[in-house]
DNA sequence: GATGAAATCCGAGTCAC
DNA sequence: GTGACTCGGATTTCATC
């Protein structure tokens, strides 16, 4: 298979029409093929089947309802950065399959830097997290440190995607 | 009005009924109303009755369509610590307001710690960043230093609220 | 005050063109 | 890509508890 340049995605099969398609789906997941037809400015049997392919050829990878953390108990946001006793391949697989377990654990990202990997974690409060802290994530197999940034203010979370 | 606590949500007027609601959208934004009352086991008329409460309400903030982000040249994720010079109310301010411009910055959030802010960004690809840098992360209001951490592998990004 | 059954209306999904 | 047609779900009403 030919390597593919992410700044040639309009020549993937994207044209206008779709890259108008995926924004207000991604502004509104909810809307109607009726209205989404009206907006884009076609047909609701066109946009039906252009919206059909986007979604089988996983350009929308799922549609969710963006639940409002701080009203089901999750308010308080974590950043913690993570440094691993060895950097063997070994060490890294065994971290992220016990990461992938860990259902407050929103992002897990291998970085390169200072740590190994960054976590964003939403947990009910910094007494929920103290305890987890404690418990499961100086646990996690190959933890050699933890470096917490509690966060004090949400500034953006989240934003959509800018394309 | 009293004084809430997060981890009360459940008397906030949230019952079983309510958070099943919640969890199969989130999992799941596209349901019809049929469907979710058939899983949820109440009637169509209740369920609508539900769903449209707990968006009125503001538990679920929008519907939106998770748009793979490979698939529309946004490949590159990038986390991003910065420090400011001053410490100062206005400095945090102007900073907060200068970022909330960025449409490639996809969480912004004041931490306690090392760094001031921490980023997530997406980015076509490591030279995109690169030039975006240093147009406009070190211009941004304030700024001393950034450091910037880029990510070799997402183990996990933005995964679903655990409630 | 919330529920579920029924009745209406409108959009999803499919067809021929 | 469009227009039309059918079926099923969204949404409202209403009786009921």
């Amino acid at each position: 298979m030919a390597a593919r340049n992410e700044k040639t995605f309009q020549d993937e099969g994207l044209d206008k029409i779709d890259l108008k398609i995926l924004r207000l789906l991604q502004g509104n997941g909810r809307l109607t093929n009726a209205e989404l037809a009206d907006k884009v400015g076609v047909s609701p049997a066109t946009c039906h089947r252009r919206t059909q392919r986007l979604f089988e050829d996983g350009y929308v990878r799922q549609v969710r309802a963006m639940v409002d953390p701080g009203k089901v108990g999750r308010g308080a946001l974590v950043m913690v950065g993570v440094v691993l006793d060895r950097s063997t391949p070994e060490s890294f697989a065994q971290f992220e399959k016990a990461i992938a377990r860990l259902n407050f654990v929103l992002d897990c990202h291998l970085v390169a830097g200072d740590f190994d990997y960054f976590l964003k974690i939403r947990v009910g409060d910094m007494a929920d997290f103290n305890r987890i802290h404690g418990d499961q994530l100086i646990a996690l197999p190959g933890v050699r440190q933890t470096r917490t940034f509690f966060v004090m203010k949400e500034v953006v979370d989240n934003a959509p995607l800018d394309f």
